[in-house]
DNA sequence: GTCTATAATTAGATAGAC
DNA sequence: GTCTATCTAATTATAGAC
């Protein structure tokens, strides 16, 4: 019987979360066993346990890594001056963002529910510190009076909503290439507040 | 050992569609198991099959329940003359709708995964058609010269994905009440597609 | 570091009593 | 119409060999 053993290290972890992403993302992380993702790595099941604790930390871990990601890509963007400049600035790096990572942002979207509780209240944090990077561009431009939001909250949402959606019909090889749909989503952003 | 016996008929098969949408709704199809279905409802597990041939059937039914009656209540709308009036009808009646039945618009738009592929074409076919309501406003619209859309598909789907959107986060006893959100996302849409 | 084997539990679905 | 009992298969996680 083939018997693979001997040292492979230092990638199976990274694997292990890989093949986790992949197939949460494609059945849901109630649906996928153990045994589903080790047979996607290559190894056996009990092998799993050396790289996670459990099912439950694995997906936390690749939500949490997706989120802090995402802010810490935000925060090395260049901003520019002025409230309609960043905020075009934000919808092209959110829709570029969120494109290049479907499974994650899929997941980080669907599988809240199966977090435990300690585990969704830090996810939650981290998504409301991104939300909060778009409040600020609005409450700037309401200051700047270039903006005209009735409700600050509600634009928030409203437009990451709007943005995020993009993910949900995007497919490669579309009518429409990542920059034409940035352009257009942009524009609809910029309307929404526009004075 | 008490045994419930006897005709409770007639209610039996709501009840069994009512535990199965909560259940699946908090839970996720797949983190459901037939037998919490039935202790759900009251009986046990085996009964339920008198109600569904499975478990994947009971989903679809659900789904294409909630997507029928969504059309169906559309239909039976008011509609104004003008496309932004029907703009206006049609944002109102997709918060008010979709915030009455939190449940059955969290399953809909979760379980599209879990859906054998035959259910889920047919639930794909009842969603394009929602969604090609509103994009017959859109059209209408800009033939009339009051609105001003880049992209007719982009602007539906951004529209829709907004107005979605509120049941995200949208909590009864909150800072505004569902009339006040629907009139800011009202205005939002309106201004998305105004010349 | 990976395997094999296994423990303890649970799943969807069916058969037959009442 | 519902219950009890059961079949078959799959689940997470662990123990110990190598």
């Amino acid at each position: 019987m083939a018997r693979k053993q001997g040292s492979h290290s230092g990638i199976t972890g990274p694997k292990v979360r890989a093949a986790a992403l992949r197939l949460f993302a494609r059945d849901g992380y109630a649906a996928v066993s153990m045994r589903a993702i080790a047979a996607e790595v290559g190894v056996q099941a009990g092998a799993l346990y050396l790289y996670t604790p459990d099912k439950q930390t694995l997906l936390f871990e690749l939500m949490k890594g997706h989120l802090e990601e995402l802010l810490a890509a935000w925060a090395a963007e260049p901003k520019p001056e002025g409230a309609a400049a960043r905020l075009e600035a934000f919808a092209r790096f959110h829709i570029r963002f969120h494109l290049a990572r479907p499974e994650a942002v899929f997941l980080a979207y669907m599988e809240l529910r199966n977090l435990a509780p300690a585990n969704f209240a830090a996810i939650e944090a981290l998504r409301r510190a991104y939300e909060d990077e778009l409040a600020a561009i609005l409450r700037d431009g309401v200051a700047e009076g270039v903006f005209s939001v009735p409700d600050l909250r509600l634009a928030t949402m409203a437009i990451i909503a709007m943005l995020t959606g993009v993910n949900t019909w995007y497919r490669e090889g579309g009518r429409l290439d990542r920059a034409a749909v940035e352009a257009i989503y942009c524009d609809m952003a910029r309307r929404m507040v526009a004075c």
